[in-house]
RNA sequence: UGGGGCGUCGUCAAGUGGUAAGACACAGGAUUUUGGUUCCUGCACUCGGAGGUUCGAAUCCUCCCGCCCCAGCCA
């Protein structure tokens, strides 16, 4: 679209793909896949793999599967699995129709086990899971091999089709590779292949009762799909030399797996383990909760999928521990809804002002622009009357310095409307300022002076007899702290207790009241807002605040304290 | 004297022997009926450290230092 686009940086596994292209190494194919779990909800970190996976099979004109590694029966529910089929989708990237479940092929995979065991390259095994454990060795000492790793084929045969057939308690035995007990590589020291689990699987209920591991199921699942590019997290490096054994063992399709960094963000935690306390600690109101790094959380905070890709592309890929700045998502979203965003006008927390020469009863309607970036959103009307509400932080009774907003004797304009200057503050017994009366000069219609004088500030403003009221979420950061959890402290004491504000008599202009869940509005000065998709409702919107705009005065103010 | 990986600006990140891209952040300035947007400008004589090879090194070699991952019948 246009043509100041950030160029994207290259990164290690274009160039990979790039090469393997040029040696025509997969007969020109690129084929990727997402492979997720159905076991939680995905989050950000998700949303970078997704963009990597589909992002890489389009540039090369390729394809991207998706490819639920169900091979856990205990973990893994339906429930899941339309929760990231619905978000894949939301973030915009189709796998059209191919949809696969490792489940799929179970069949398939038992089938090369009995062609392992045939070999002599898998046995069964009958030591406990502790046993198991203990001759597996350290890190600095070789493991020891199991007194079952020489039974003849035939009797693994018998053994392994017994465990199918069901003859078997869980833990009883199970299906190992046998490759090297001294290896350094403690994936390598004859890992468990099957094993038995007496547990119904969400897509292939009670047929199976012996599941196989992940390093066993999915190198033959990529092998099976015809993958070319296999992009995993830094963490499986390690599951590499296995990945390769299995498939070359076989003497079957070998896709090439590539390792890169996972996604870690400031000021929040993406690890399913910490996500599933937040949610069950109560520190959110669930998976969706808009303070989440799920891919529900951010869509309810009103993070446009563009957003979310656009920021996928610029954090970049690589293989090194990294902490992305949180500043450089709000960057992506800003910059994507400034430009399409329609501007509106709330007031959250209303200071009423009373026109003292507007006459009484009365009222007009002006003329606002929707979208300066954009002039095909046209105008709309707002209405103007005596009484207004203008933001509390707008007026101050004794300003500092570089506050140009309004104060008593200044002149201000009114955002599309008028100039007005305050004449007189109204406070209560406490000395608290309830009201400003103010005149306006009604040569200033529209918001310019004929005689050429100039305001410093330009401000918000609602009708008060028009106003809509609404419930506004005030969102800021999960955590206080950029690296939650950082040295010995538990991440939950990092919780930022100002993470969420509540305010509820906030002041809309009228045009808001049919306000669709999931819209994205500027309320002009202030940020961008998103009608709640599960509790707005027309007449009676809830916005949550997605996020503020760029504040040159805040940063000042916030100066001026310390 | 286990194995695997990684160290380039505050944060990400290009760079693959020819003399340090870009983005965010930050700091100035211009424009502005959003203290928004936009637009300029500045921001690594230096690439974890020390040696070496070379006319020339972030890129090659050697040694050292630091960080991350692995001992699930989880993925």
């Amino acid at each position: 679209m246009s043509q100041t686009e950030t160029p994207t940086p290259s990164n290690f596994i274009r160039n990979f793909i790039q090469e393997d292209m040029k040696s025509n190494k997969w007969g020109g194919r690129v084929i990727t896949r997402f492979p997720p779990e159905p076991n939680g909800y995905l989050h950000i970190g998700h949303a970078k793999s997704i963009s990597l996976n589909f992002g890489m099979a389009a540039e090369f004109g390729g394809k991207c599967n998706l490819r639920f590694d169900d091979t856990n029966p205990l973990k893994e529910e339906v429930e899941y699995v339309e929760s990231i089929k619905e978000d894949v989708k939301w973030l915009g990237f189709d796998w059209e129709n191919r949809e696969f479940y490792a489940s799929d092929y179970f069949h398939q995979l038992y089938g090369f086990a009995v062609r392992l065991i045939e070999q002599g390259d898998a046995y069964v095994d009958s030591l406990s899971p502790e046993e198991i454990r203990k001759y597996r060795g350290t890190l600095t000492e070789p493991g020891k091999e199991s007194p079952y790793r020489d039974r003849p084929v035939t009797e693994n045969l018998d053994l392994f089709e017994r465990m199918r057939a069901g003859e078997f308690e869980d833990g009883a035995h199970v299906l190992r590779a046998k490759i090297d007990m001294a290896s350094g590589n403690l994936n390598m020291r004859d890992p468990t292949i099957y094993r038995i689990r007496k547990t119904a699987h969400h897509r292939t209920g009670d047929k199976w009762v012996i599941y196989p591991m992940y390093d066993y199921t999915h190198c033959l699942s990529d092998s099976l799909e015809g993958i070319t590019h296999s992009l995993c997290t830094l963490e499986f490096e390690d599951h590499r030399p296995l990945y390769d054994w299995v498939l070359r063992t076989l003497e079957v399709y070998h896709p090439r797996q590539i390792e890169f960094a996972r996604l870690n963000l400031s000021f929040t935690v993406l690890s399913k383990r910490k996500l599933i306390q937040l949610v069950e600690g109560g520190y959110v109101s669930g998976w969706d909760d808009p303070r989440m790094p799920t891919i529900q959380g951010f869509r309810r905070r009103g993070f446009t999928p563009e957003s979310i890709r656009t920021f996928c592309e610029r954090i970049g890929v690589a293989k090194r521990d990294s902490v992305v700045d949180l500043a450089l998502l709000e960057h992506c979203l800003r910059e994507d809804l400034n430009k399409r965003a329609p501007r509106v006008m709330g007031v959250l927390n209303p200071l009423k002002v009373v026109i003292t020469n507007y006459p009484e009863g009365e009222s007009e309607e002006l003329e606002a622009v929707n979208n300066p970036e954009d002039p095909a959103a046209g105008t709309r009307q707002v209405p103007f009357s005596r009484e207004l509400y203008i933001e509390r932080d707008d007026f101050m009774e004794d300003p500092p310095k570089k506050f140009f907003r309004l104060a008593p004797g200044r002149e201000v304009r009114l955002r599309y409307a008028y100039f007005i200057k305050c004449e007189e503050v109204i406070k209560d017994e406490d000395g608290a300022v309830v009201e400003v009366r103010c005149a306006y000069d009604p040569a200033t219609r529209g918001g310019d002076a004929p005689d050429g004088r100039k305001v410093k500030a330009t401000l918000h403003w609602v009708s008060a007899g028009h106003a809509i009221e609404a419930e506004v979420r005030l969102y800021d950061r999960l955590f206080n702290h950029p690296n939650p959890g950082a040295g010995k402290t538990d991440f939950t004491e990092h919780v930022n207790p100002k993470s969420l504000t509540v305010l509820k008599g906030c002041k809309l202009e009228p045009s808001l009241a049919s306000a669709e869940p999931e819209s994205l509005h500027q309320f002009e000065r202030l940020g961008y807002f998103c009608a709640d998709r599960r509790d707005s409702r027309p007449g009676r919107p809830t916005f949550n605040r997605s996020v503020t705009l760029r504040d040159q005065w805040a940063k000042i103010a916030q100066k001026g304290k310390k």
